[in-house]
DNA sequence: AAAACCAATCTGGTTAACCAATTTTTTCTG
DNA sequence: CAGAAAAAATTGGTTAACCAGATTGGTTTT
């Protein structure tokens, strides 16, 4: 086989023509749940790609839990039944890059969620953390320097308090998404800087407090803006 | 170096060890937004691991957007700053697997949303999909059949018809995760597949309708049993 | 006849070798 | 000496070879 390095777009597209054929595969041989997929070799075969490209593929589809690798004996169909397949791997191939909108939008409703829990669930070193992170933020913003990453590090200190696993770890996969997305669009500048000061403290305080109703709320005012100009793209 | 075949937490935990590394290495070096990182094969001899292993940590870090890898070339820190950077991979190597009770919550909030803008936004495609996936879930529970995965197709048609792929890569992220658990802990029963039959119709209607407050108010009385049940374990 | 055992085979996991694009260094030329 | 051209070294991407554990089918033993 000839070999060629692809771009990002054609891995895509390559990654996402295997996992259409596995599916296909699935439906015309009737696999069901916890029968087993040809081995590695012979996808790559049949597929004419490399077994390298079939791993990645099956990897992605053990993420969304389709498959099941078990080492040394095979890759199984997992148990969610063939309709429940299918539907799911139409959603996975015809997933979407996220646009600014839409990452904005669950970050506001993600955030407006963490900041209730946060206020419910905080430990006393939770506190410590917001505190120190709200600190650094006040002390960038007041010398008059960027303070982007303090600011997110704020919010994160609230996700990592509401002790729920999940919205914590779909605030880590959008946070770089949101960054880089910030930095494109120019969204920050230094008014919104001084009026995020009070906010932040504002929330903190709701938290502190555990009010949360404040919590919300102040959240919501924080979100104003961001929210605005969100919609008026 | 000896072979040696890896458990799934052994693999974890090597992973994150050099996920930690490498964020030693960024800080002790200084390296800021932009520069390079060294090469594959000096961090792997470095960290005496195979450069497969350094490879699949880079592959996280730059699915979280911490690094970037330009090929034949080299794999830079992204313009996130230290601070955010430190803070982030702190995160990351934090990282629990989600809880039951975090899924659910975590579920719940995004369809109630969801439901809301798919009030708003649906298109008449969008409608058809959803009642396809809603006559197939009478058939089977009237049939006395197992319905779990029409169940949640008409789920999934909602998360599709609020046109916001973040929140929709989430609920495919959290869906698989949420089977595994209800069939461990055996959340459905028959009675309850009855009564969803009504109360996936006004689900439906309502978002037919556009009437978001309803479908809203009827997307959380849906999810009440499921919200006292895990409110309970 | 059933159970225990063993070796051949098959599997996913792992490593090492290779490739092509890029970057850096050297050499050549005006 | 400066600039261009060429070659060597470096890099991430890709493929192929290898490994250890699981499976399987046949054989032996009880």
């Amino acid at each position: 086989m000839k070999l060629q390095i692809l771009t990002k777009n054609e891995h895509k597209e390559l990654h996402n023509d295997i996992i259409a054929k596995i599916r296909d595969l699935i439906n015309n041989k009737n696999l069901e749940p916890g029968d087993k997929l040809p081995s590695e070799r012979m996808l790559s075969e049949r597929f004419n790609v490399s077994r390298g490209n079939v791993r990645e593929s099956i990897q992605k589809l053990e993420f969304y839990g389709i498959l099941k690798s078990k080492p040394q004996s095979g890759t199984f169909v997992a148990d969610i039944g063939q309709v429940a397949m299918n539907g799911m791997m139409d959603d996975i191939l015809g997933l979407e890059d996220p646009d600014f909108k839409s990452l904005v939008e669950t970050r506001i409703l993600l955030e407006l969620k963490t900041v209730r829990l946060a206020a419910q669930r905080r430990t006393d070193a939770d506190l410590i953390k917001m505190e120190t992170a709200l600190e650094a933020y006040k002390e960038k913003v007041l010398n008059n320097e960027d303070a982007v990453q303090e600011d997110l590090l704020f919010h994160l200190a609230i996700a990592q308090a509401c002790r729920n696993s999940t919205i914590n770890r779909m605030m880590l996969i959008i946070t770089p998404e949101i960054i880089n997305n910030f930095e494109k669009y120019h969204v920050c500048d230094k008014d919104q800087s001084l009026k995020g000061i009070q906010e932040h403290q504002d929330i903190f305080d709701a938290i502190k407090r555990q009010n949360t109703q404040k919590a919300k709320q102040m959240m919501k005012v924080h979100f104003n803006a961001l929210y605005q100009y969100c919609y008026n793209i």
